[in-house]
Order: C-alpha cells, then sequence, then structure tokens
DNA sequence: ATCTACATTCTCCCAACTGT
DNA sequence: ACAGTTGGGAGAATGTAGAT
C-alpha cells in the first residue's frame, strides 16, 4: 500500500493540476508526544514550501487543540508559505470544525479543503513584498540589465561581482535578481550556494522586453552655477550628451548628470537658478549612479535614451533612433 | 553567499496654507 | 477663487544585523 505522502501529492496534483513534492521531515526537538500524533512533512507546490501535517490517529484528532500546537509545528519546519493537514480520513463532524478555522486539509482520494491554494496560506502573514511583473524596475535592477546592455557581456555573472562593479550592497544585488527573475527578463541560476545572472536568449531580446519596463534615470532637473559643482562628479548627460555622440547640435545649456551620493551634500548648499545665465548649466539629478555606465565622461546610450525617448522635438528623435541603431549595429553587424 | 526581518533614508504626492 | 508653496505621511528603495 502506498504510503500517505504519496497518496497525498498524487491526489493533489491530479485535482488541481500542481507540482507536488514533498518529503518526510525528521522532527527534532519536537515534544515526544507531538511525535506521535503528527508525522511532519516539507512539501514543495509550486515554488512554495509548506508544512505537511499528517495524522497518525485520526481519531483522536481535536482541531481547536490542534490550533494551539500549531506554532510549535511550524517551528520545527523553519519558514513556509503555508501549512495542511493531511488525514487519511476524518469523521464529518471534525471536518467541519476545520473547515470552521479555516485550517487547510487534504483527504487524499476523498476531499480538499484548502481556500488559498495557489495563493499564499499564511501561518504569519509575510509581509515580505514579492517583486511585481510588469511594475516599473527599482533602480538597482535597471542598472544591472543595463551594465550588461552597455559592456555586451552574455556570460554569467555573480551577484558578488555585481555588487563590486555597481557599488550596491549584496542584499539590494538579490532583490535586482528576484526582480528580474519575475520579470522573465534573464537567466538565474544556482551554482553551489551563488547565484549568477545571464540572458540567454541575447541582449537585443532584453533591450526589447527590458525598455517598457525602465525608467528615465533622470528624478529632478535644476539649473545651477557650474562652477559650484565638483568636476570629478559630472557626466556629460541629456542634449549634450546626444550632441556629443551625433551631428546634434549643442543646446544652449549645458546639461551635466550627477549621481546621489554626489549631489546629497551639495543639495543644502546651493542655490537653484530661476532663469538661464551664462555659466548656468541643467544639472539632472539621477537614479542611480551615472558614472557606472558612462565612458569619456558621456553618460551611457541606453540611459539616454531612456532619458530623451519622450521629447517631442523631431530633430532629438531622429538622432537618438539613429544612435540606437547604431549600437543595434555593432552587436550584429560584422559577424552576422 | 544569501536570506529574513527590521531600520533608515529617500521620493512622491496631496492637502492645507499663503499671498494675490 | 486661484496659483504656488510647504510640510507631512505613506510607500519605495536601500541598508544593517544576524541566522543559516
Amino acid at each position: 500500500m502506498k504510503t500517505l505522502l504519496t497518496q497525498f501529492q498524487t491526489y493533489l496534483n491530479s485535482m488541481t493540476g500542481l507540482q507536488v513534492e514533498g518529503r518526510p521531515l525528521t522532527a527534532a526537538g519536537l515534544p515526544h508526544y507531538l511525535g506521535q500524533a503528527y508525522a511532519l512533512y516539507a512539501l514543495e507546490i509550486e515554488g512554495r514550501s509548506v508544512l505537511g501535517i499528517a495524522l497518525r490517529e485520526p481519531e483522536g484528532f481535536q482541531p481547536a487543540q490542534f490550533e494551539k500546537q500549531l506554532p510549535r509545528l511550524l517551528n520545527v519546519s523553519g519558514p513556509v508559505d503555508g501549512y495542511c493537514v493531511i488525514a487519511s480520513a476524518l469523521s464529518g463532524y471534525v471536518r467541519q470544525r476545520l473547515i470552521a478555522r479555516r485550517i487547510p486539509m487534504v483527504i487524499p482520494g476523498r476531499q480538499i479543503n484548502w481556500p488559498m491554494l495557489g495563493a499564499v496560506v499564511e501561518p504569519r502573514s509575510s509581509d515580505k513584498p514579492l517583486p511585481v511583473p510588469g511594475d516599473p524596475l527599482k533602480p538597482a535592477t535597471q542598472l544591472v540589465i543595463l551594465h550588461a546592455l552597455n559592456s555586451g557581456e552574455t556570460q554569467p555573472v555573480t551577484a558578488r561581482a555585481l555588487t563590486q562593479t555597481l557599488g550596491y550592497t549584496p542584499m539590494t544585488m538579490s532583490r535586482a535578481l528576484d526582480d528580474i527573475e519575475a520579470n522573465n527578463l534573464g537567466r538565474v541560476t544556482r551554482v553551489g550556494r551563488e547565484r549568477q545572472l545571464d540572458f540567454p536568449d541575447g541582449l537585443p531580446a532584453l533591450w526589447q522586453r527590458a525598455q517598457p519596463l525602465m525608467r528615465d534615470p533622470v528624478r529632478d532637473t535644476v539649473r545651477v552655477w557650474k562652477e559650484a559643482l565638483p568636476e570629478q562628479a559630472l557626466y556629460c548627460a541629456g542634449e549634450s550628451a546626444l550632441a556629443r555622440r551625433t551631428l546634434l547640435a549643442a543646446p544652449n545649456e549645458p546639461v551635466w548628470a550627477i549621481g546621489r551620493h554626489a549631489w546629497k551634500p551639495l543639495a543644502k548648499t546651493l542655490e537653484p537658478i530661476p532663469i538661464p545665465e551664462p555659466g548656468a548649466v541643467q544639472l539632472q539629478l539621477w537614479r542611480y549612479e551615472p558614472g557606472v555606465l558612462a565612458s569619456d565622461g558621456v553618460v551611457d546610450p541606453f540611459s539616454l535614451y531612456l532619458n530623451l525617448r519622450e521629447t517631442r522635438d523631431e530633430r532629438i528623435q531622429m538622432e537618438l533612433d539613429a544612435m540606437m541603431e547604431e549600437i543595434h549595429g555593432q552587436r550584429t553587424g560584422p559577424l552576422s
């Protein structure tokens, strides 16, 4: 005869189509009487980890008592997305009580009562906001992708390597990888303890898919005196950058970009200038560090595109498109 | 090395206030 | 009544500490 666990797996899979994995959990640290009453399983249902609690003696089962014992059982499993009572049989009365208390229950071959299958069955409300596919990418995530696009690198990158090149903490990089996974923009694989990121569909496909999720790198623009700014923190940006990269004429007012960290100390001391003046410049305050992607002191073409794509001016649109064409040509051109 | 949970800082937006 | 400013609060983005 099949074990209760395999019965559970095949039954749930046939009823819901969900992928169900499971293995017995050794109940270290569990009081003896609880170990006698319940067999615990670590279940994996569509990527969610769930604690399976099988009743060894369904006859003596008491839902109210069970609810008190639940915290200790969840303690054994570590953090999980939910739990579920598994029993070979239960009296009608007990089934009713479980439903009333909203305790998820599966009786293989007979009954499933699991209101939130597919949603999170909360043992505790997990306050972790999972990345939502379709939301705008976070600045750090956008930077990870733009870095790949700019460097042309298709080899897998580790989270640690990104930490160093992009200047964020490991935690932020980890979340950026989550973000990329949730939006299906790249492939994240585990190599031992490490997570590695690559883009198997190629960079042109990445740009096409990621672009609608990306935001203008510029959070705000202010007019200030050029001489009040630290030269080494500035990068040629906006129309000025486009003029540097194409045949477009330079704008009347030079445009520069600056990152968060360099801007913070300046924010308090600098007075904004209300009208154009000789010696004044447009300063773009970026959501991420422009210097990471810049070359020759000019912001990278992808960020530049994201910055100017809404511009109405036809000359700018033409040069922008020409610039992106050229990049595309470099990537695929001579070899293909 | 990465993750969980909590802390801190930053952004953004709207309501209330100001002066015209 | 209206435009412009301000300030405060909610939520986003990132960081820190500690566990695994």
